[in-house]
DNA sequence: TGATGGGACTCAGAAACATAAGT
DNA sequence: AACTTATGTTTCTGAGTCCCATC
């Protein structure tokens, strides 16, 4: 399969993949799927894993003891008393009152002060607090500027406090904390994630989302449930004359706080152990084995859909067809949403709008992903792929769904048939995994440890464009290629500069003869002359590279695609046979220590 | 049998922060 | 040595996936 790019908005040009997709895996990982757990683990770049199962474990049970203590809440409200105009004239405001119109005043200068829904959603979340009579009734009159020079005043004053001040509190702070920051699971110490109780605020939902704007509650240990193990100490309520909501013992799940999400009830949040834990190593680790996994069904289950591309059967068409896109593509799910979130899809929620039949066989993709960013993709599918989409698209207004007799459901139900514990979203492991494998082992080659490190980030890179991982192009990008390009100009005027001498100096010394005196009395010999040159142009070539990397990845996001979907054991394996150190990322040094 | 909704967990990019590198 | 700036890391919290219970 070809995806033939067409050039996104963002992440353009340099989107592809292998037909051979599970080759170099398949080469020397599993040749049969059950016997395979000794076999693999003797190539050099294969991932040593023995899967130890805790017998212990019945899957339900997720620990004997958990001892913690609790969670951290924002500190209350400190009113500054700066006054904020309306109709030019300064009003009084309640600490609550202030408190919300901070919240907005403080946003001044990012993309939602501007929105229309996001100042509707908090003029009506605030009039609430200012009450009916209150002379504030139009936002078109408010003035917050009084507000967000106070804010900009003290933002400055914090970055004029001298460093040992900065340390200061930052060590007062973390040993506030220090108490919170761990918890004891089965006796052993490990990091809590998530202690601090998420502060009052402005909800910023991403993408166009109708609840932005509206004022996120604040959270008091009444809407808190405790989880902790029995025999612990509950924890003591920090809050003088409040206490806890609810206190649980419940072992078959691994969150040691949650209270109800204030923008919507009915979504909880969690606190949980942090990325470290060895609960989450664990399920972290059985992931990246599920995905591995597959490499030894791929085959079996490609045969199948490929099967279903022409079934009379509706559902079985729009499953194989489906499997196949979130196969090729990497795609999510695509769960059903709600009208009150913002108008996002995946595999199965494909509106007939989000995709183009270019003729003879070619899709191109055009939607809003999670977090809203946008999937804008042409590939070249197989014909019966083709022809089956051109089908379930026909006749169906915009806004249909392509997939109409299916959902996430109904497809992860029949993956499950296929391979235990196959879902949706295993696919994108599984399709990260190959990517690295395979191009590690291509593009490695003797060299540098720098040099190393460069085909891991082509690696890591070519993953996070499969992914669709993006960021916004960050704000200093067109002033630091600026930089470079002067840095370059400087460079080569340097360069021209030495080349000229070097030339004259030659002419010279063929006027002069082969004289050694008249070479040495020069304090620029031409051999030092000739190094300097060198040294130049290699300083020319690595900026230049440098330059054309920053380029190359700044809508490109690393991050995501390094912490979730690069296998560490792929990565160890690969610092090992080839003699990178660990420890050049942090991520995987401790990582490694987990798996 | 399938729709609905709650629950618990993973995955997501931005922003804040810390540190290293460059000047 | 003292800044400034680039880069890497952590925190934050929103947005998905997928499971299960209920009707």
């Amino acid at each position: 399969l070809k995806i033939i790019n067409a050039g996104g908005a963002k992440a353009d040009g340099h989107r592809h993949q292998d037909s051979d997709d599970e080759k170099p895996l398949a080469a020397r990982l599993g040749i049969n799927s059950a016997a395979s757990k000794t076999g693999d683990a003797s190539d050099s770049s294969s991932v040593e894993s023995e899967p130890k199962d805790e017998p212990e474990h019945d899957g339900r049970k997720k620990w004997s003891t958990l001892v913690h203590n609790g969670v951290v809440f924002p500190p209350p409200y400190k009113p500054h008393g700066v006054k904020m105009l309306y109709n030019g004239q300064p009003v009084d405001l309640t600490p609550e009152q202030e408190e919300v119109a901070t919240m907005f005043a403080v946003m001044k200068d990012t993309e939602y002060a501007s929105k229309e829904t996001f100042i509707n959603n908090f003029f009506t979340d605030w009039r609430k607090i200012l009450g009916k009579t209150h002379v504030i009734t139009k936002f078109e009159l408010c003035d917050f500027t009084p507000i967000y020079e106070w804010h900009l005043s003290e933002k400055e004053k914090k970055k004029q406090m001298t460093s040992e001040e900065k340390k200061a509190s930052r060590e007062e702070k973390s040993q506030q904390d220090e108490k919170f920051m761990w918890a004891f699971v089965d006796g052993v110490k490990e990091k809590v994630g998530n202690f601090r109780v998420e502060p009052p605020g402005l909800f910023r939902g991403r993408g166009e989302h109708p609840k932005m704007g509206r004022l996120k509650r604040r959270i008091r240990p009444s809407d808190i449930t405790i989880n902790i193990g029995e025999e612990a100490p509950v924890p003591v309520c920090p809050i003088p004359g409040e206490s806890w909501k609810e206190v649980k013992h419940d072992n078959t799940v691994t969150w040691l706080a949650c209270w109800n999400d204030p923008i919507n009830e009915k979504d909880i949040k969690y606190v949980f152990l942090a990325a470290s834990s060895s609960l989450k190593g664990q399920s972290d680790k059985e992931k990246y084995e599920k995905a591995r996994k597959l490499k030894d069904y791929i085959r079996s289950i490609r045969a199948n859909y490929t099967k279903d591309f022409r079934s009379k059967d509706q559902r079985k068409k729009q499953i194989a067809v489906a499997t196949y896109l979130i196969d090729k593509l990497a795609l999510r799910a695509g769960d059903e949403k709600d009208e009150d979130e913002a108008d996002t899809v995946g595999c199965c929620t494909l509106k007939v709008e989000n995709v183009t039949c270019l003729p003879p066989n070619k899709l191109q993709f055009d939607f809003l992903g999670k977090d809203s960013i946008r999937y804008y993709n042409t590939v070249e599918v197989e014909l019966a792929v083709y022809e089956a989409i051109k089908e379930f698209c026909a006749g169906k207004k915009k806004g249909g769904h392509v997939f109409d007799k299916l959902d996430t459901t109904k497809l992860n139900a029949h993956l499950k048939d296929l391979m235990p514990g196959l879902t949706a979203k295993v696919f994108r492991t599984y399709d990260a995994s190959i990517t690295l494998d395979t191009i590690l082992n291509k593009e490695t080659t003797d060299g540098t440890v720098d040099e190393k490190a460069k085909v891991y980030q082509r690696a890591n890179k070519e993953v996070a464009i499969i992914c669709n991982h993006q960021r916004a192009v960050p704000k200093s990008h067109d002033s630091q290629m600026n930089k470079l390009n002067e840095k370059i100009d400087e460079l080569t005027v340097e360069l021209e500069k030495a080349n000229k001498l070097l030339s004259k100096k030659a002419k010279k010394r063929k006027l002069v003869g082969s004289d050694g005196d008249a070479k040495r009395r020069r304090k620029l010999t031409p051999e030092m002359l000739q190094k300097k040159l060198s040294q130049v142009e290699t300083r020319i070539v690595e900026t230049d590279n440098h330059k054309n990397n920053k380029e190359d990845l700044k809508t490109v996001a690393l991050g995501t695609s390094k912490i979730n979907y690069l296998d560490p054991r792929i990565t160890v394996a690969w610092c090992k046979t080839h003699e990178v150190p660990i420890d050049r990322d942090k991520h995987f040094t401790v990582l490694n220590k987990l798996f």
